[in-house]
DNA sequence: CCCTGATTCGC
DNA sequence: GCGAATCAGG
């Protein structure tokens, strides 16, 4: 695969959107997620969030490669910051400490009357030893069950492994799918 | 372990 | 220019 203008433009469009290397990889087809970051660096569309390296440079050289022939690289790094240095003085720095006034929103949980006690007693069960999963460490794979009061501290996600396709976990699972009749059938 | 992006460097 | 290998962080 090649990077056609459509391929370019669709890595664009993605990147954009906030979409992570991996998706967009996923997308397209034929790349890995390392061609897409190594296009959109090429490209020079790359900051945006994450990981503030902080001056990389030296590096332990690649195991793989039999052995780099040309050794001496006049890499010389002067590294001289002579970057005019700006005066910031004091800056009234306004420190957002401002959250979640713990109020209204509340996580799609269940009323107990709803749910059948074979799956409330495994969802007990399970939320014991939940892998408490921040937002960030959700994939495709790993169980979004909310779990606790989003607004404290006491939040996180089951993050156990998914059934399957499904968004959650199998304790989960039997919570959030439930056929129509047996809903109809505690209803009321 | 999963994921993320960043960087290096042989090709 | 490309992207695997590697690194670094969550």
């Amino acid at each position: 695969m090649s990077w056609t203008d459509e391929r370019v433009e669709t890595l664009k469009k993605m990147w954009g959107e906030g979409q992570s290397a991996s998706q967009i990889a996923k997308e397209l087809g034929g790349v890995t997620r390392n061609a897409v970051i190594g296009k959109v660096h090429r490209l020079g569309l790359s900051n945006r969030t994450t990981t503030a390296k902080t001056t990389p440079e030296k590096k332990a050289a690649p195991a793989k490669p039999a052995a780099r022939t040309k050794a001496a690289e006049p890499r010389v790094e002067p590294k001289v910051e002579a970057k005019p240095v700006s005066p910031e003085p004091t800056r009234p720095i306004p420190i957002r400490k401002a959250i979640i006034p713990a109020g209204q929103p509340l996580p799609p949980q269940p009323s107990a009357n709803e749910i059948s006690p074979e799956a409330m007693a495994s969802v007990r069960e399970v939320e014991k030893t939940a892998k408490k999963l921040t937002l960030m460490q959700l994939t495709e794979r790993t169980c979004k069950w909310p779990i606790g009061d989003p607004a404290t501290e006491e939040f996180w996600f089951c993050g156990l492994d998914t059934k399957a396709g499904k968004p959650y976990c199998e304790a989960h699972v039997g919570v959030a799918f439930q056929p129509m009749s047996s809903r109809r059938e505690r209803r009321r």
